[in-house]
DNA sequence: CTGAAAGCGCTTACAG
DNA sequence: CTGAAAGCGCTTACAG
């Protein structure tokens, strides 16, 4: 009996709660209620136990105990333009805050949201206890599939019209209208704005936000360049726009990164100064638009609020379903620093 | 019977193979052969079991088969600086490399070593099947844990000496002494190293093959500052080496983020002229350092070449473990910019 | 306080 | 080809 003890373990079987009862001369069950539950065993055999577990090297399993407890503390996190500074900031955030709380981040990476319905649903055959969908939407099948397995899902950066699911988002079209009122209080004149990925909340909420308040101070949006939230994209938008015959002297752009394109582009490629001949302003405060390179004026959104809000929201679901759909807006703050006239 | 089953869905219970099963009117492992093993059931019972599927939304549960099957298909990321965008990239590849292979990726966040030491272990409680440490150091004691769950683990951008751990990493040493050579026919005089995160087998072996090249052609290594792979941390380095009495005219650092701080300390706080005045060079190759205003100077980590190799190694050890102990070392290109005269 | 037993949802020999 | 049964490693009523 040893022997095969001894034996079964060499060849890779991984300690059990059984042989740690077995070793503490106990039964499974009370293994089970010294290592994981609150009961209350006798110090006697709490001792032995202990140290049968710790002389075995007993690592408990998870899966197993994800299965009769159903749930795997492991959330879905679903991020989909990777390349964006931005989302590394996200990541970074989310599996901290998460780890934090005691769960565990199954990361998926999807290029678009094709990806994320083809994805997703497999994912969900771990029995996440919990989605968040960064920078995804969420069409009606995939709100679907997850309500049907019980998943709460939130979404971060989005929000869909049709409400039914949690969101939280930095306060885009806020963030517009201050960049609009400090451009026009600055005295620009020529306003252009340029689109990250269109079709999505964040962008339209930009760009309604900036319309919006130029339209309310006499001025308007007089051109609108379309990009894909890449530097390359920005540079390729700034070219557009500052070679025209009345080129802006305003450019907001939807995202940082492709402000910096425009940015590079209006220096290095168009020799113009920035901001004297042009002002140029981004949105998410990537840690590149402090370098001293940059100077990027930017509006911040508080990822130091939004994921530990996001979070928050999500434990929430997950411990007790069926509660109220929650949608979080933060402000965000204008980052004053060197690309524009303010 | 009927309205059970239907309660019991409703309430939140996953349908099984055993509602599907009896949807069917087959047995429990008929289904399950069906839908996922490679048993042949007869045409017939495929047909109504795929039906009964279909409409009772079945989804197979990972967990209970990770159990049995006693493989997981998770593999644990652990990455150790998040911050520096050469990480965004990595993790992004690894992601998608391992789930283009049907793995999924658990990502650890962990500040330095002491947390890997810390969180690690905790993850193994879910029976990864791998692990990739990704900049992290596998300490002797985490070495033992992983070889006593048999969870393969592959080290990437780091090595230890006492091999026995499978790892790739860019060449670092012929990275560094492709920078010397390329400096040194550039004609500059008073060579400077700054360190990332030292005490690395990247940081030593990027600074042993530069300051031996330098050696092997009669210079010397004369300034060597230690920064900790942030911008600032590079800025600072900076401000140090170019206001000295005798400044560097070539400067080395080990990675592109710190090379940047350089080059904006240099640029616009010296008001120096790169690469006139001094020359600089980075390692990684991040997207930043292609951007115009930067234009930076590098050497470029193959990371296409070095994630899915990490991956085929870190697979075939899944499959059969105990196979031989590969350590590749991928050869790094010099890339040419704006910011050294070679 | 504690053990025997059921059960989480699967896979896979074992018989037939 | 197919069903009954054992078992993966746990948790948790149920009795005592």
């Amino acid at each position: 009996m040893e022997k095969r003890t001894a034996l079964r373990t060499r060849l890779g079987r991984q300690v059990s709660q059984k042989d740690v009862a077995r070793e503490a001369g106990v039964s499974q069950a009370t293994v089970s209620r010294v290592l994981t539950s609150e009961e209350t065993v006798s110090e006697e055999k709490q001792e032995r136990v202990w140290r049968a577990a710790r002389e075995l090297g007993y690592r408990p399993n998870a899966i197993a105990r994800s299965l009769v407890r159903q749930s795997t503390r492991m959330v879905g996190l679903v991020v989909t333009p990777f390349f964006n500074p931005y989302y590394s900031r996200v990541i970074a955030d989310f599996t901290r805050e998460l780890q934090e709380r005691g769960f565990w981040t199954m990361l998926l990476n999807v290029d678009d949201q094709d990806s994320v319905e083809e994805t997703l649903p497999e994912a969900l055959r771990y029995q996440l206890d919990g989605v968040i969908l960064a920078c995804a939407t969420l069409s009606s099948r995939l709100a679907d599939e997850c309500e049907r397995s019980g998943t709460p899902v939130v979404l971060f950066n989005r929000y869909v019209l049709d409400a039914k699911v949690h969101s939280v988002c930095c306060d885009n079209v806020t963030g517009g209208a201050m960049v609009a009122k400090a451009l026009i209080d600055g005295g620009h004149e020529r306003y252009a704005y340029v689109s990250g990925v269109q079709e999505t909340s964040t962008d339209r909420d930009r760009m309604r936000g900036f319309a919006e308040e130029l339209a309310s101070r006499g001025y308007r949006l007089a051109y609108h360049e379309v990009g894909s939230d890449t530097y390359e994209s920005g540079a390729e938008a700034g070219r557009h726009l500052l070679q025209r015959d009345a080129p802006p002297d305003a450019v907001f752009c939807a995202t940082d990164l492709m402000a910096l394109g425009v940015l590079d582009v209006a220096r290095y490629e168009l020799d113009l100064s920035v901001p004297r001949d042009v002002s140029i302003v981004g949105f998410d405060d990537i840690p590149m638009a402090a370098w001293r390179g940059c100077s990027l004026t930017t509006v911040r959104q508080p990822v130091d609020e939004m994921v530990p809000a996001a979070v928050e929201i999500m434990l929430k679901a997950v411990e007790k379903p069926g509660g109220e759909v929650v949608e979080q807006r933060i402000r965000p703050t204008l980052v004053r620093r060197g690309s524009a006239r303010l």
